[in-house]
DNA sequence: TCGATTGTCTAGCACTGCTAGGATCTCCTC
DNA sequence: GAGGAGATCCTAGCAGTGCTAGACAATCGA
């Protein structure tokens, strides 16, 4: 059983080797450059390797999708626990999720912009992101306002953020406003 | 003179007949199916003949972003001008920018999620894309609210409306509610 | 009608994601 | 310890990508 036990373990530390190189290679170069050559050789193994533990880039993606979901719902709790009252909450929630995008583009584009084959919204979406979602909504439901849904108006928030992290990184709005337009939506947004 | 001026007019033909059908097929297959093979076979053209009307494909995306820029603020101001009041006006905006979103998936992804070369929010940002931008900025700008600068206003809802069009499409978000959460951004957002 | 220019195509480069098949190495059994 | 079975890994190759060099042919002006 040890040995088995050791090979597992031993194919355990490969797979997140995997997923750690493409996230540093991606975060360095872009998903561009994460290509499976590049990878097998970063991990010093060769290509098929990458074969037995993901169906393919695709999954890949969506690994490290999953990893930043994870670290991101621990930001957002961090995030609103440490803040006092609602609109200060929600101010804390909106900064932090627009800082993570921003420090880590590359995994805020495997999260949500990229296909990494991962189920959204749905009954099988996999664990951190329904959790990364309910990060969100603990700290928004409260400013939903009256016969408001709080799930509904936590997807509006959320939606909004989103676009103001994808347009902002990829030029399309002024980033010296950035500040400026986040007071703007939670001001306006929420139900204080 | 005529010869030449023909063979202007020819050349400016095939261009966008080559814009046209790198459209339609975006399209229709998606813009990974727009190759520069099958588009050269398409226009039944060899594929250097591309090369020769444009860089590259990253070109050639920026031209179709750039054809549904202008046909998005001939949309915008036909939907603003059919409306009466600020309000309804707002909401017509809203929906018929998400509808135009919906309704021409490639082509929004030319203008807003892929990258076709173009400068976005500077001086030398291309003509129809400053107009889009205006188109939104006539409707949007009255209901900025006092104290709020219409194009910082602009922005921010441009980003929500563009965070709803993406994460709707890429199926992170219930597309029943869709009505729902537009109601709410038009709301909550605009200061009526 | 000739020569130069323009226009176009064939063929090929270096790269991509992905996989078949063979070699090697490890482990369990005798 | 030795042999065979099985897991493990790599080499080599496929079909596809964007893009381009260089040869060829059509067209134009003199």
């Amino acid at each position: 059983m040890s040995v088995q036990e050791r090979k597992e373990r031993e194919r355990a530390d490969r797979e997140r080797l995997i997923v750690a190189t493409a996230r540093e290679l991606a975060e360095q170069q872009g998903w561009d450059a994460v290509t499976t050559r590049r990878l097998a050789e970063r991990i010093e193994y060769s290509q098929p390797v990458l074969y037995s533990h993901f169906r393919g880039k695709r999954e890949i993606i969506g690994a490290v999708a999953l990893q930043g979901a994870a670290e991101m719902a621990v930001s957002l709790r961090a995030a609103a626990s440490a803040a006092d009252g609602p609109r200060a909450r929600v101010t804390a929630l909106a900064r932090t999720y627009l800082d993570f995008a921003e420090r880590n583009p590359a995994v805020y584009d495997a999260m949500f912009r990229l296909d990494g084959g991962l189920a959204f919204a749905v009954e099988d979406t996999p664990e951190p992101l329904k959790d990364a979602f309910a990060a969100l909504l603990e700290s928004l439901g409260e400013v939903a306002g009256d016969g408001v849904h709080p799930g509904l108006f936590t997807e509006t928030f959320w939606a909004a953020l989103h676009g103001l992290a994808t347009l902002t990184r990829a030029g399309r709005l002024p980033p010296e406003d950035a500040e400026r337009r986040t007071e703007l939506l939670v001001d306006r947004l929420a139900a204080l």
